[in-house]
DNA sequence: ATATATTTTCAATAAATATTGAAAATTCGG
DNA sequence: CCGAATTTTCAATATTTATTGAAAATATAT
């Protein structure tokens, strides 16, 4: 397989991947595409190797600027912005837990806690199914959220030598 | 907070929590609903409560079906079919595991075995870029792979305590 | 300061996805 | 087998989400 083919079959299967997780699939696009560049890129670099508008490019690389996986980069003497992926995907992956998290996890667990003070009688069955439910799903997402708390904070080799001996 | 005013809250944010994951937002209200619920529903009690049409809750509880959170029971002397949810939180997470793996982790594995032979000269630095990034992402990927295939065999208990003393 | 390059915004539009509802198919008791 | 109850299908429609493109805003060189 050529170069040329084998970045359009990763761009386009990242773009598909990153719907399936509730990403949509030009921001996924770009990100796949900074991924696999050497060097920094422009919007137009990106609207042409992607065909897409400068509007929807625009919005979608501040989009992967606030989850924290792209970033500007100034090059002297040009006029026009650049910019680049980080390339350590442990990295990657901790900074999409860490964001998924604040805005996904915490909120959940938030929300149950409020739903657990649910008033009227235990002994009645809705009652109690609906508490027991929130109370089951809250205390598993503590117990997710303090283990993501940990993987934000590792690294790497740290990690997966843990795992290793975890699942030996 | 009133039972009613606590359901509708729990189904409604669940809704809003799987569309953020790619799970259509009535499936997710379906599941909610099931899991607060004590005993079997039929489909028309389903469309009463969350207010949507029959073809719409038919083919969501079919969906939910083939995820393997939700099933059909049979109620002795009842013409109607009844449908109820795993209750067991542990259960349906690692169900929605195994088949997210299997969906989508496996054959993203199974591209980046192939993009990564790649023709071209490794000195050739857009090549030497793809392959570093497709290479490091498979790596990580099949480290998950191998993690989420213990988690899936695993007793919650056993989970819980194996990270408590990984993250003490 | 002015002209020009570049970025950003956002209303209009397109595309994708979800939902309806009625017809067709199926199931089941009698 | 018949007929009523129930489930399933799917074309039409509605809703949501993504994308465009041109105008406005901003930045920069001279």
């Amino acid at each position: 397989m050529k170069l040329i083919e084998a970045k359009q079959q990763f761009i386009s299967s990242w773009g598909a991947f990153g719907t399936h997780w509730g990403i949509n699939r030009t921001m996924a696009q770009i990100h796949a595409l900074l991924l696999i560049s050497p060097d920094p890129l422009t919007q137009d670099d990106m609207m042409e190797e992607l065909n897409i508008s400068r509007g929807n490019t625009n919005m979608n690389i501040r989009e992967l600027i606030n989850w924290g996986l792209v970033e500007r980069v100034l090059l002297s003497g040009e006029r026009k912005e650049y910019f680049t992926a980080e390339k350590d995907i442990w990295k990657v992956v901790k900074q999409i837990v860490k964001e998924r998290k604040k805005r996904e996890l915490e909120p959940m667990l938030q929300l149950l806690d409020k739903l657990e003070a649910v008033e009227g009688d235990k002994r009645d069955k809705h009652v109690k199914t609906f508490v027991d439910t929130v109370v089951s799903i809250k205390k598993l997402g503590k117990q997710a959220d303090k283990t993501l708390d940990t993987m934000i904070k590792a690294e790497e080799s740290w990690f997966v030598s843990s795992l290793m001996k975890m699942f030996k």
